[in-house]
RNA sequence: GCCGGGGUGGCGGAAUUGGCAGACGCGGCGGAUUCAAAAUCCGCAGUCCUUCAGUGGGCGUGUGGGUUCAAGUCCCACCCCCGGCACCA
């Protein structure tokens, strides 16, 4: 064991190699030609270690852009860091570092580790969200968009912590149970998290609902499906009709309900107001005070639940408010609830047809109030919707004039009758909401703007850029932002006027803001006057391969687009969709063990397990094994840098890739290692073998002939070039190209043992060998980029693989002079047949029919047909 | 409930255009090597039946139907699993 020699001992070297050599990216001002390839993995948050979520996709981009150079494209393929964040900021509160040293010191590990893994990233173009030279330009967005009436303030309803007096993002909120109390609490201190309406700043990104929903049909299948209708659901367009109803109250008001269903409106028999409604106010103020006490109770505890609650399981409740709304077409009179199943969407207020509506039906059996059927099924099928609401199209009955219209006639005819009658008409609503981004956390972008007791909001101006971070705060474990302790920082002078005693706005932005447009820095990423050049940026961008999980499906990927629109607008650039082509890659699992019995109940790794079996304190039927993700609690993690420590970058890369296609979902096998391991093992060992039967052979005689033998392996070669490039040029299933590798190395091994003596072996021989052993070489070399360069150099070639131009097929290598073909008789194999690759069909039909076994099936049927598929099969139908 | 993705050997997965299901790998079994083991190398392997053997056959891609000379692949109905959204009127 100790004398074994450690393999691989080479990836430093070409490493090291690489580094010498790598030319900084072109900083042409061309504008992009179909030679530049931008190839983008979405950027990491610096949490100190790289694990599975980062190994893949690195490992995916690196293998397109290692690809993609060797086949002659200038490729963009820069990194960076998504610096800012919150758990730099517990770090600091919980351990008294700063965030800023935090945030650096993981960078620091985790670019060694990725440099480690033989990533070829363009480190010269490094951008870091958090440094004042990037968020600089985060803060100039922020300003162009104030200027266009894209950001805009607000007030807003947040979870507020009582106790650390900060807002909590709805993933910091949980639900605890105290005494029996069941409420909604923070998660660093577990004290009750109440809503609060504070001021905040808003992006307009409902603006852009259209556009975004537009782009998205654009992009057809460059993005994946799931992708694509996850955010058209996020956006939410829904076509509808705003009808205004009359509230009767001391002076009748208007009303105005939205709904999808103007074909109901003869059906409404109440009308329901959110909680948030301003009518709802006004109906208090004019209740007597026992009704006035009970719809303020009912608001009240309806909004002190979280969002979460609300739309849960909740029970439907309302209030009736003893006011009546008029039906603007029925001219009927219903009552007037207010209910917590109704949200502020659309009006906030919603005509209620329990017949057919299921919520409506729900809350009006309740309540006992009427169900009256407007809507009859096609067909004329009777539906009691006393029972349950029915909820499809149809024919209108009891609708006055309406009656006998289909339900897309009636929607139509009655939007335009509204229109034209001044009370509503057609309405697009969407479930987007404006994008809330102020923060109130020291760990991010500052907002640069100053208020000041006269001018109100005042815009730093762009010279004074950027509002830098302060270095000096304190962190005490108060959870208060640090910058509303910061005295300094606060204070400024009113860029308008003057005065003194102006303060800076002293939240931070979103996180998601500062990576909504990093890719475009990547571009042009030193520039110090400028965002970017517009030259450069065009050289570039738009992205054409995008490489991210899943779980930013929605809200990078959206802001993203969103900020390209904006930019767009601005004159910036002159393309609206950041990223062509999408690969979602999938998620790598593990597989937990919890055992439970007398001894204990936790998780265990799988080794403890194997332990603990071993020493009798837990067997088989004691566990749950469970698929999940990795996770250090559930200790089903595999971290990628112990891997490659112990197997090499290469082989931890190709065993990743191997796991399965790159965009399904994995669960990482702890034996997984020893497959490609030993693969590359045996390959290394059996290049370094035969590599002399192979050096500087003289060049065959044209017209030479190959062995049998020798022709099915060049098949096999040339066979692997042409499977290894389909799956670069648009499917990316690098297992099945990686498998198709495997194969080759098996197939030598066959070719091998078929010499007696090897080193006798003819030229035509040699050269074959010689071919497959450059096509496993040169095709695998954008997974096992060491292992590559390594043999490359064992065979005798000259400088580095990736210098070499990217093998191509030869078709005509790939055919084989004798093919096997399987023959059927009534859709079942009952034969194969040997015949010449270009055999023509009647001697195909004949060798098949001469089939022993065929025969044999045929005997005392009449052939009725003979279906021929040259190369594929033959089939005999006989009766 | 709605949307999306899946269901193939003991396991991960392959089958790219409807044409030999199970490539490649793990694990397993047998053999070589070894004092022995590890490592390595060679071979076997969906399953059931059949044959002394070579062999031959039945059944097989979640379930049930259908289209076709031929279905993992296409169509209809259903079951289960995973992910996302979920009172959006």
């Amino acid at each position: 064991m100790e004398d074994e020699r450690k393999f691989p001992d080479y990836e430093a070297k070409w490493q090291k190699f690489w580094d010498a050599r790598k030319k900084a990216t072109s900083q042409s001002t061309e504008p992009k030609s179909d030679r530049e390839f931008y190839v983008l993995s979405m950027f990491p948050y610096p949490s100190g270690k790289l694990h599975f979520g980062h190994a893949l996709p690195y490992t995916l981009t690196d293998a397109m852009a290692r690809y993609l150079r060797m086949r002659g494209y200038n490729v963009l393929n820069p990194t960076g860091w998504d610096a800012f964040g919150l758990p730099a900021e517990n770090a600091a509160i919980e351990n008294k570092i700063h965030p800023s040293k935090f945030t650096y010191d993981n960078i620091d590990a985790m670019r060694k580790q990725k440099h480690a893994f033989g990533y070829s990233f363009d480190w010269d173009r490094e951008v870091f969200t958090c440094r004042p030279d990037y968020y600089k330009w985060t803060q100039w967005i922020f300003l162009q968009m104030l200027e266009k009436g894209v950001a805009y303030r607000k007030k807003a309803r947040v979870n507020w912590c009582t106790q650390c007096h900060t807002v909590l993002a709805n993933e910091q909120v949980e639900t605890v149970v105290k005494d029996g109390d069941e409420f909604q609490a923070c998660f660093r201190c577990e004290s009750r998290v109440i809503p609060k309406e504070i001021d905040a700043w808003f992006l307009r990104i409902t603006a852009y609902a259209d556009r975004l929903l537009d782009g998205l049909d654009k992009l057809g299948d460059q993005w994946p499906e799931r992708v694509a209708t996850q955010q058209r659901y996020w956006i939410g367009r829904s076509e509808g009709v705003n009808i205004d109803f009359t509230a009767n109250l001391a002076k009748p008001q208007k009303l105005t309900v939205f709904t999808t269903r103007a074909d109901t409106v003869f059906g409404v028999t109440y009308v329901a107001l959110a909680p948030e409604h301003p009518l709802v106010e006004q109906i208090i103020a004019q209740s007597d005070a026992r009704q006035a006490a009970r719809l303020r109770e009912f608001v009240k505890e309806t909004l002190g639940m979280s969002e979460q609650d609300r739309a849960g399981e909740a029970e439907k409740e309302g209030v009736n408010t003893g006011f009546k709304a008029v039906n603007p077409l029925s001219g009927e009179e219903v009552p007037i609830f207010v209910a917590n199943y109704v949200l502020m969407y659309g009006t906030g207020a919603v005509m209620a047809v329990p017949a057919h509506d299921e919520r409506d039906h729900e809350f009006a059996s309740d309540y006992r109030l009427p169900v009256k059927q407007v809507i009859q099924q096609p067909g004329g099928t009777e539906v009691d919707v006393k029972q349950a609401a029915f909820t499809g199209h149809g024919k209108l009955v009891n609708s006055g004039r309406y009656d006998g219209q289909t339900t897309e006639q009636a929607i139509r005819q009655i939007a335009a009758d509204l229109k034209a009658a001044g009370k509503g008409g057609p309405q697009v609503n969407y479930k987007l909401r404006d994008w809330g981004i102020s923060r109130q956390r020291y760990w991010g972008c500052p907002i640069p703007v100053v208020h000041c007791t006269a001018c109100g909001i005042v815009p730093v101006p762009e010279a004074e850029l950027p509002v830098t971070l302060p270095g000096d705060v304190d962190f005490l474990p108060t959870g208060q932002s640090p910058l509303t302790l910061h005295p300094d920082f606060q204070r400024t002078k009113c860029p308008k006027c003057g005065r003194e005693d102006a303060r800076r706005d002293m939240d931070t932005m979103d996180t998601f803001v500062d990576s909504s447009w990093y890719y475009l820095r990547y571009t042009d990423p030193q520039n110090a006057e400028r965002i970017f050049d517009r030259a450069k940026a065009h050289h570039w961008a738009p992205v054409d391969l995008y490489i991210g999980g899943r779980e930013h499906a929605i809200l990078h990927l959206i802001y993203a687009r969103f900020y390209t629109r904006f930019l767009h607008d601005i004159g910036l650039i002159d393309f609206e969709e950041p990223f062509q082509r999408l690969y979602a890659h999938g998620l790598i699992q593990g597989e937990s063990i919890r055992v439970v019995n007398e001894h204990m109940n936790r998780y265990v790794s799988q080794e403890e397990f194997a332990r603990l079996k071993k020493e009798g304190k837990a067997k088989d039927s004691d566990i749950t094994r469970r698929i999940e993700k990795m996770s250090k609690s559930k200790k089903n993690g595999a971290d990628p840098t112990e891997l490659m420590n112990q197997y090499g970058a290469d082989a931890t890369r190709l065993a990743i890739l191997f796991l399965g296609p790159g965009d399904a979902d994995s669960v990482w096998d702890p034996n997984g290692m020893k497959g490609p391991y030993g693969f590359l093992r045996r390959w290394y060992d059996t290049v370094l073998q035969y590599a002399p039967l192979v050096e500087d052979l003289p060049e065959l005689p044209a017209g030479t002939a190959y062995s049998q033998a020798a022709k099915a392996l060049r098949a096999g070669a040339h066979g692997l070039i042409d499977k290894v490039s389909r799956e670069f040029e648009g499917r990316y299933a690098f297992n099945t190209a990686i498998a198709a590798g495997m194969a080759l190395l098996n197939d030598i091994h066959t070719y091998m043992r078929g010499f007696a003596n090897p080193l006798t072996a003819d030229l035509p021989s040699r050269h074959a060998l010689r071919e497959a052993f450059d096509a496993m070489v040169q095709t695998l070399s954008p997974f096992v980029p060491h292992t590559a360069e390594e043999l490359n150099q064992a065979l005798g070639n000259e400088g580095s693989v990736f210098d070499r131009p990217w093998p191509k097929a030869d078709p005509a290598a790939m055919k084989l002079d004798e093919i096997e073909l399987p023959v059927q008789v009534n859709g079942k194999v009952r034969g194969t047949i040997r015949l010449p690759a270009e055999a023509d069909k009647a001697t195909m039909e004949k060798l098949a029919l001469d089939n022993d076994n065929v025969k044999k099936f045929v005997d005392g049927k009449t052939i009725q047909k003979l279906i021929v598929v040259p190369g594929r099969i033959i089939n005999v139908v006989a009766k």
